[in-house]
DNA sequence: AAATATCGGTATATAATAGTTACCGTATTA
DNA sequence: TAATACGGTAACTATTATATACCGATATTT
């Protein structure tokens, strides 16, 4: 068999974690930073509009736009729109929203606890050099 | 006060959110979706061999030597080489990698949980259009 | 003996994503 | 008249993720 033997590590190997897979394509949809912020202010203030939210989290209007967007196509979020003007919408966490709320602030809360003694760790690593 | 008015809704507007700023810090840092998955498998196999979380994960050599040196760095994972030939590294997580299992395998199964409802979510949105 | 695989990586290049800036149209406010 | 708020989009740039190839030394296979 001389068939375009691979030389070198290339390619994936094959999984052996059967859950991982699908652990990972879940989180590459609603695993992200700006995802996880948007469901906490959410979970927090309950239903928001645009500009708020913007303001609340920091976010440029484009990740808002794109992330609300995601969010609503995987069945979080939903949108309601007013048809005034100025234009009012108003965004709020589905029933599946919802229950991703407890891992999500269990994550954030984690985050909040940990923070400063990462960033110890941190110093120590890099004193270390 | 002509000084370089700005037209339009550019920059960032100030956070009104205290702890969104600083939870966005910490999972811009270990949120990942490869540092997550890394740490679910530790969790679940305890100490690995760097190509033992590689074919577990699918994940590239690159992608996981980084992760894993970020990881090291926050202080959530410890290494442990031996200089023998071929090298022996090992992984684990330390205290802090250990507290982080618990809010990442409930993200980890929520993801599980609702891949299903999520993929039918996506189905219906893209179907009305 | 010669080729190849294993180990834990790194260097380089490219593809994908995040983020910035500017703009839209309409109404209100200063 | 000039600017602001609203909820976006278009075009561009900067950052990050991923793919591919390679390293040096040994152990295994052909």
């Amino acid at each position: 068999m001389t068939l375009s033997y691979k030389l070198g590590t290339t390619m994936l190997d094959n999984k052996q974690c059967p859950d991982c897979g699908r652990i990972n394509e879940v989180l590459s949809r609603v695993g992200d930073r700006w995802s996880v912020l948007v469901v906490i202010s959410l979970s927090q203030y309950g239903t928001m509009r645009f500009n708020e939210i913007k303001r609340n989290l920091g976010i440029s209007q484009r990740m808002l736009s794109l992330t609300l967007k995601e969010l609503e196509r995987d069945g979080l979020v939903s949108r309601t729109q007013y048809p005034t003007i100025p234009p009012k919408v108003e965004y709020a966490l589905t029933t599946m929203g919802e229950s991703f709320r407890e891992p999500v602030t269990a994550l954030g809360n984690w985050a909040l606890e940990h923070r400063a003694k990462i960033d110890a760790a941190r110093q120590a690593y890099d004193g270390a050099a």
